[in-house]
Order: structure tokens, then C-alpha cells, then sequence
DNA sequence: TCAACGGTATTTTATAATTTAAGACTTAAT
DNA sequence: ATTAAGTCTTAAATTATAAAATACCGTTGA
């Protein structure tokens, strides 16, 4: 019922490795600079001074920390298995949710969640407070949360809004400047689709990291938090709706890549009209797409 | 280290009126009757006729549930109240923010805001967690929070991105069909509008609430729920920004009637291009306007 | 006979106690 | 005088736990 003294164990350790190459009657630096170094408190520092004392590893009399033995083996504590990140979390959710076609409205066990994650029940309730603000989870009446999940409007209102996202972008692209890397980066990614699609029977696996690469890069021209947190929660979406809806993967990769290429070929003759129109037949056919693996799935 | 017995204490009042009314004798309905009627599980309602039988207001017995006597005022419970929604937090939280200018980078105590705005601290981590995903505040290194906050930087990205929403919306509004009423409401505003000029010496204080629902017409048409929740943020910090900021208010107010009353016009003439250039004048406009106001403050 | 009801047991949620960690301030040593 | 160590207060993170929800099952009575 108290937090984890994780911290304290590894700073543990990272001492005992200290006084292992050190070795005896040498003294340590300050707390301070073990503070500093180890990115911790001194608090922490200190706990495991006093541990290293009591077991008779380093003679600690104020300033003076001087090292006794050489730990041996035995000495190190073994560390607990870090909890995932909440960005780990986040994926992890999605891979769930996606991959055994969680139906809408379906209750989420905060509990259970959390135990199948490994994570602290509390991240899980922070993820779900932050995603109720995208519309995917909300939260119930009488407590407890509730997947509000890829309904058909789900996916709606998400391909509309990526379309304004990246028209945006689009349109900001084109006021760059020439030397701008992104113009060369179109270069590139021109050459890679192109090479793609030579091996498209074969290597069609291949499309989804250079899919993701593309509007990244068109993306990644607008500096701006709100849209770029956004970009992330939709391209992780269609990243791991792609990855677990894989029928037609073929056929549909072979019509991006023309699609993409229309695109790129519009921005590198600097035609801003071609390329909006060409991008909007993209993210059209790619919205169809998705609407249409999701009922062929009867989805929802 | 539970969660408190809140709901039990309301039901047991409720039931309390319920036997005062009823009066001795008489028989109250089934468990489940009264759980659904008073919105809560079954299990609270029978903790509350546990509790109203061991204080012999009732006798419970089975299915057979007999009021002994009328309650007097004694018997009924002091409920603690409520709590704060989290739609009242946030608007807390924005409220203290700039009320205060609370600067940039400043770090937030989770338990002493939770004292401050009498909520659970548990309900200000979940407020912040969703504020991280819109760059408001950000996780420390070492646990905390810390205020990202109106730093000029952030009002330039609001700003550009409320531009990419509203001129997405006015674009929408232009497919509308002619008996929608988006054409009646745009009527009306331009009456308000030119109302209000009128009085604009005295009454200059009413613009705020009228600019609000202007900007809340026009939005209103996007139904998706990313851009409503982006929406909702964007207009909740204007609003409060400018709640605080009244310097030149009677002359900005002036000039964005006219400002406004250019859209209206251009709406209600269908004409989309010149819509569409007012708007953006318009936003600009609100953009020089807050970093100005933001400067003067030595904000930041 | 069967639908509604109450009894019981099992989750699940929400909260607060608890422990670790952080940080501010004070004192001591070089 | 400057830097480090000691002391103490406060905050954050996590688990233990009471409260509430719910599922299940036997019972009652129309």
C-alpha cells in the first residue's frame, strides 16, 4: 500500500557496481553528485547509503563513505520488471481492442485491464480519462468505463478529420522554402514507392512502414501540438486497424502506391491544386477502405 | 480507504421521505423497484433498509417491508456535497490559470489543487492526463506535473489551429441545404449583431456572449467529435482569456462586429471565396489580439 | 408454471492509508 | 565562503479495503 521502492534498488545496485570497480577503502562522491548522476533524489541516494552500511559493503560517517568489500554476486538486488510507459499502454490497448474486435459498448474492467497489461490499475484510468477526450472510451453512469470503440461513425468522423489535418498540411507544405528537407524527402520517397512497386507481388508487407513514413512527412510540416497530437492518436488507429485487416492487403497497396506517387509527383512539380485533389482521392479511397473492412468484419 | 457511502446515506434519506409520506402501516415496494427508481444497484437499497430496520423506522422482513413509524427530522442524514463534475474542474482550473497568470513551467501540486477546488486529487490527475493530450501541462521527469500553459507559443498554435476548424466548418456550411436552419440562425446573429453596434458605448460587455454564439453557429455544423472536443477546449480558453483581458475591449468588441458582420453578410449572399477571406481576417485578427494582449502582460 | 423477488456470493470501483521520494532549509566541515 | 551533510516537511504513487454493482440461484406467490 506505498509506492515501489524500485528506485531504490537500482540505485543500490548502480553503487554496488560503483564500489565493484572502485574497490576497497576507496570513498564515493558527495550525494549530491550521486544524485545528479543517477537523476534521483538525495533521499534516495541516502536510503541506499544507509542499506550499503547496514550490510557492511561501505563504512558511511558523514562525508566519509568508504568502501569495505567487494560485493559479491549475491549483493544485488533483483529489480522488478519495469511497468510499461503509458504510450506502451496506449498501444497495447489498441492492439487489444483491434485485434479481438472488441464490440462497441462493451464495459471496460479497469482491474482486469490492468492485471492483463502488468500496469498500475490507476495508468489504466489515467489512459481512459485521456482517450474519453477522443470520443473512443466514456465513462458510465454509475461508475466504471465503457468502450465506445470503432463504430461506423467512429471511423467516419476520423477519416474526415485526418482529411483536414492533412489538407492543412498540404497547403502549408507549399509555402516552404526550397531548401527545405522535405523537398528531398519527396525526392526519396518518390524512389522508394517506386522501387516498391516493382516488388509489390512479393514485398506488398512492406507498404504499411512506408504508408506511415509518407504522411508522417507531410504531416510533420505542421509545427503545431494540437495537430500533431492528434496525427498520433489517428495514425495509430489506422496503423493498427491495417495490421489486423489484411484481405484485399495486395490489391489496396498496389492502388496507394499509385495513389502516393500522384501526389508526391503534384508536390514536386509545385502544383498545389493537382496535389490537394490527388490527396483527397487518397484519404477517400483509404476511408472507404476502412469502412469496408469493418463490415466485412461486422464490425461493431 | 473505501469509497465513501455517499449514495447509501442519499438513499437512505430518500426512503426516509418516502416513509414520512407513506405514513405507518404501510408497505414499500420491492428492492429492485426502489433501485431502479433511485438509480442506484440493489445492494445500496438493501443497505439502506438494513440501516432503517436496526433503527426500527422500518421492519424488514423477506419481501415484507413495513413502515413502523414517521421519521422525524433527527433521523434524516447530512449528505456531503458533491463533489465538483470535471467539467466543472476544468473550468476551475482554466479560471486559476489566468486569473492568476500562473506562468509557464510552473509545477503543479496535485493535492494541493485538489484541496483548492475541494475535488478528489484523484479527479485532478485524470483532468491533467487529458490536458497533456491538448500540450496544456506535461508529466515531470520524476512524477509531478508541471504547467505547459499560455506561453506565446501556445496562443500561435490555438490560434492556427481554430483557423484550420472554422474555415473547415465554413466550408461545410456552404453544402448545407436551404432549409436548414444554419440560414435562419445566421439571420438572427446579424440582427443581434447590428443591435448591439448600435449600443456598443454602453453595452459592449454583452459582444463576449454574442461573439460565442457566432463562433458556436458556425462550428456547430462540423458533427464530428474530434473537432467538437477540440472545439470545446479552444473556446473554453478564449473565453477565459479574454474574461481577464479587458483592456481595449470596447474598441476590439467594435471592430469584431464589423468583422463579423462581414462574414454574416458574405454567408447569407452564399458568396463562399469572400465568407471564407473575412473569416480569415477575422481570426487573424483574434490572433494579433491575444498575443498582444498576452505581451502586455509580460505573460508567459 | 413461471415471472418476479429476495438471499447470497463474487467482482469491481473508488478512496484513503501508507510508504517512498522529493525538495527546502539548517547545520557543519573543509 | 563554499560545498556537503543532516533534518524535516510535503507530495506522489500504489495497495489495501470498504462500498457498490452485478451475477447467480433458490423461493414465493399469483
Amino acid at each position: 500500500m506505498a509506492r515501489t521502492d524500485e528506485r531504490l534498488k537500482s540505485v543500490y545496485n548502480q553503487l554496488l557496481d560503483r564500489c565493484s570497480t572502485l574497490g576497497p577503502e576507496a570513498h564515493l562522491p558527495s550525494e549530491l553528485a550521486l544524485a545528479t548522476e543517477m537523476q534521483v533524489s538525495r533521499t534516495v541516494v541516502r536510503s541506499a547509503l544507509r542499506k550499503l552500511d547496514e550490510n557492511s559493503i561501505i563504512q558511511w560517517n558523514g562525508r566519509n563513505k568508504t568502501v569495505l568489500r567487494v560485493p559479491d554476486s549475491g549483493d544485488w538486488l533483483d529489480v522488478a520488471s519495469a511497468p510499461p510507459t503509458l504510450d506502451q499502454l496506449e498501444s497495447n490497448f489498441f492492439d487489444w481492442v483491434l485485434r479481438f474486435d472488441v464490440p462497441a459498448g462493451t464495459p471496460l474492467n479497469v482491474t482486469k485491464l490492468a492485471r492483463d497489461f502488468e500496469a498500475p490499475s490507476h495508468s489504466l484510468q489515467e489512459l481512459l480519462a485521456a482517450l474519453s477526450r477522443f470520443g473512443l472510451v466514456k465513462r458510465r453512469a454509475r461508475g466504471g468505463w465503457e468502450l465506445v470503440g470503432f463504430t461506423e461513425e467512429f471511423a467516419l468522423e476520423l477519416s474526415d478529420f485526418r482529411l483536414v489535418l492533412e489538407l492543412n498540411a498540404l497547403k502549408q507544405l507549399f509555402n516552404l522554402p526550397q531548401d527545405h528537407p522535405i523537398w528531398q524527402n519527396m525526392q526519396d520517397l518518390k524512389a522508394q514507392h517506386l522501387a516498391l512497386a516493382e516488388e509489390i507481388e512479393e514485398k506488398y508487407h512492406d507498404f504499411s512502414r512506408l504508408d506511415e513514413a509518407f504522411h508522417d512527412a507531410i504531416s510533420g510540416v505542421v509545427k503545431n501540438r494540437f495537430v500533431i497530437e492528434f496525427q498520433r492518436v489517428i495514425s495509430l488507429i489506422f496503423h493498427y486497424h491495417y495490421q489486423w485487416r489484411k484481405e484485399t492487403e495486395k490489391d489496396r497497396n498496389r492502388a496507394a502506391i499509385s495513389e502516393h506517387l500522384a501526389i508526391i509527383d503534384a508536390i514536386l512539380a509545385r502544383d498545389e491544386d493537382a496535389a490537394i485533389s490527388a490527396a483527397e482521392e487518397h484519404l477517400a479511397t483509404a476511408k472507404k477502405t476502412l469502412l469496408e473492412s469493418m463490415r466485412s468484419h461486422e464490425f461493431v
